[in-house]
DNA sequence: CTAGATGCAAACAGTTTGCAACGCC
DNA sequence: GGCGTTGCAAACTGTTTGCATCTAG
């Protein structure tokens, strides 16, 4: 399991969708993909950070080419959006490889965990047919502190 | 029932806050803070909108002075900001009479409508458990599509 | 070939900031 | 009167766009 496992899945999959729509499979897309899906599953990243990364490989992208691959695979099923603090930049993740989960965000350290709430569906389910709405996606992220030592930039600990 | 019924309330509890920190009673403060507690209880608004709205109505004031004062109102309880569309702007909404709850929205027509269910609470508590984490808030959002013949923009509905 | 993609830099929107003028305490 | 607030405009950040250049099909 040295190479992910899921390269070869998400590689189709992107030339599938890349047929379908009459799009071109330009080296930039396959760079971009292989990058995203080299890392470990539950990897977070926003535009600039992957553009650093694939620029210090030797990979030379402008960050046009960067929100226009992103803004494809988004399209493409193959990662998400996600968009967690104020005004900071979009995070994205990959879909292939991690299940459904939402997100828990330390507001002290930054870190972002993932968890998987099956009740959340039922919430979903009970919502819809209340207003009538058929539910296409939701975002759930609950903000807090954690209470384990591990957390730098602590303030709002109780520990006294 | 003209007049809200919070305005008062909320303007003690803004005279308590600047008291406590030391700030000042100005009047862009709670010029503000009454035009927003002037609208019905489920009103959002964001910072440009806010702005208009104070100066159509004769009260000049600047943007700085909008995010200053709206910051500030998080900060003292009194509004929530929350961050729905991708790089749109902050949207924010009183906090003082309406419930705990949280947002729907039509990918469509745009509409927000709020629920309530207990049940997301079941769902904080065992996170914060399984994470250490206390929660201090949470972020939930289903986006979907109106079913309801009163929905515009809509392009995905599935009549047929 | 030629339409679609890219790179670059300029444009953009929302938000923040620096500094002088103002006004609450 | 002094310091917190405001106004203004300029700076900033993340993202988008226009246009010339390049390249996959």
């Amino acid at each position: 399991m040295n190479k992910n496992p899921h390269i070869e899945a998400v590689t189709l999959r992107l030339n599938q969708f890349l047929e379908v729509k009459g799009y071109r499979r330009t080296q930039e897309r396959y760079t971009i993909l292989e990058e995203i899906y080299a890392k470990n599953d539950h990897h977070h990243f926003d535009a600039s950070e992957l553009r650093e990364t694939l620029i210090q490989k030797g990979f030379h992208l402008s960050m046009a080419t960067v929100y226009n691959t992103l803004e494809l695979f988004v399209e493409a099923g193959l990662i998400k959006k996600h968009q967690f603090g104020g005004q900071a930049a979009s995070h994205y993740e990959r879909t292939v490889g991690s299940g459904q989960h939402d997100h828990i965000l330390c507001l002290d350290c930054g870190f972002v965990k993932e968890f998987c709430d099956p009740r959340i569906h039922t919430i979903e389910k009970t919502v819809s047919d209340w207003f009538s709405t058929d539910i296409a996606y939701h975002s759930l992220v609950l903000y807090g502190h954690c209470t384990e030592e591990l957390c730098k930039n602590r303030i709002t600990k109780n520990v006294n």
